[in-house]
DNA sequence: CTCAGTGTTCAGTG
DNA sequence: TCACTGAACACTGA
C-alpha cells in the first residue's frame, strides 16, 4: 500500500514506539530477498541491545538512526506495512487468543520485529517480498536515498522550479509523476488524484505544460499528500470527490466519478485511471 | 487457471 | 550519455 503518506505514517509509529528506547528483543526474518542477500543474523545482531536515536524518511524510504551505526533502512515495495503490536494484543496471545492473522497469533509474512525494553513491539510485513531492508552509514551516503529527488510533502519545489524541471521532460505526465527523482514519494494512485484534481490529462507531456498548469499540478499534490497524512493514511477517511474511491472501481457499472466516466489506460507502465471529459 | 498489482531496477532502444 | 519504455522481480488474491 505504501506510498507518502503510508511511509509518513510508519515513521510516526516507528518514532512512537522506538524513539529513545533500547531494543531488547529482534527478530530479523532469513529472506535473502528482502535482506538482499545480507544474513538475518548480521542485522539482528546489530540491532540487538541498540537504541533507538530517531527516524527519518525520504520520498518511500524509512530509517531508524541508532547509538551506534550503521542505521538500518527500509522500503516498503508493494505490500509491506509497520504496524504496533499493542498491549491488548499481547494479553490475547499470553490468553491464548490470535489477534492477528494467523492461528498462532504471529503476523503472516514477519519480516522483522522489535521490542523495546518496556515491552512495545513493532512488526513489519510482506507478502510479496518487494520491499528491502538494510545497513546503512546514513541518508547521504545511501546510493538509493541520496538518488531521490525532493521530497514532495517537504521538499516540493517551487512552481517555476517544478515547471522548468517538467518542460524539459519528454514522457507522458503520469511517467514524471512516477520519477521519483522528480516527486520522492508520489506512487500510482496520487499520480492519478493530483491529476485528477489538477485537470490535466495523464498522457500531456512534460514539454506541453504551462507554468499556470503546474501552479495548480503542484498545489493539488500538496493539498492530497498533506491531507492523506493528516488522517493517517486512512483511505476512509479520504474524501469522497476523490478518485481514490472510485480508480479500482465495483467492476459492477460503477465507474463513474460525480457522472463522468473513468477510463483505465497503462500509462507510464502502471494502470492509470482518469476522466477525459474533465482532464485536458 | 489467468491476470493485475499503492514499486524499483535494469536491459534495450532511439 | 541521456531520456524513455517495457519487462522482470516474487507472490497474493480476485
Amino acid at each position: 500500500m505504501p506510498e507518502l503518506p503510508e511511509v509518513e505514517t510508519v515513521r510516526r509509529i516507528l518514532d512512537r514506539v522506538l524513539t529513545g528506547r533500547k531494543l531488547a528483543e529482534v527478530e530479523v526474518a532469513p529472506d535473502e530477498i528482502v535482506l538482499q542477500g545480507v544474513p538475518s543474523e548480521v542485522v539482528a545482531a546489530h540491532l540487538g541491545g541498540r537504541t533507538v536515536t530517531g527516524t527519518g524518511r525520504k520520498g518511500k524510504y524509512w530509517w531508524i538512526e541508532l547509538d551506534e551505526k550503521p542505521m538500518l533502512f527500509g522500503h516498503l515495495g508493494m505490500a509491506g506495512w509497520v504496524r504496533e503490536i499493542g498491549a491488548d494484543t499481547i494479553r490475547l496471545r499470553e490468553h491464548g487468543q490470535a489477534p492477528l492473522d494467523e492461528p498462532s497469533g504471529r503476523p503472516k509474512f514477519l519480516k522483522l520485529r522489535l521490542q523495546t525494553e518496556e515491552g512495545r513491539e513493532v512488526v513489519m510485513t510482506d507478502g510479496r517480498r518487494l520491499a528491502r531492508l538494510w545497513l546503512g552509514a546514513s541518508p547521504e551516503e545511501d546510493p538509493r536515498v541520496s538518488a531521490l529527488g525532493p521530497d514532495s510533502w517537504t521538499e516540493l519545489p517551487e512552481a517555476d522550479d517544478l515547471h522548468r524541471m517538467l518542460v524539459k521532460r519528454k514522457a507522458p505526465l503520469k511517467a514524471i509523476l512516477l520519477d521519483q527523482k522528480v516527486f520522492a514519494g508520489v506512487g500510482n494512485w496520487i499520480a492519478d488524484e493530483a491529476m485528477y484534481h489538477a485537470r490535466l490529462a495523464p498522457g500531456r507531456l512534460g514539454t506541453s505544460l504551462s507554468l499556470s498548469e503546474v501552479e495548480v499540478l503542484r498545489e493539488k499534490l500538496w493539498q492530497i499528500v498533506d491531507l492523506a497524512v493528516s488522517v493517517g493514511a486512512n483511505s476512509e477517511q479520504f474524501p469522497e470527490s476523490w478518485m481514490f474511491h472510485h480508480r479500482w472501481g465495483g467492476g459492477k457499472g460503477v465507474d463513474l466519478i460525480e457522472g463522468e466516466a473513468i477510463r483505465r489506460d497503462t500509462i507510464g507502465g502502471r494502470t492509470t485511471a482518469w476522466v477525459p471529459t474533465r482532464q485536458k
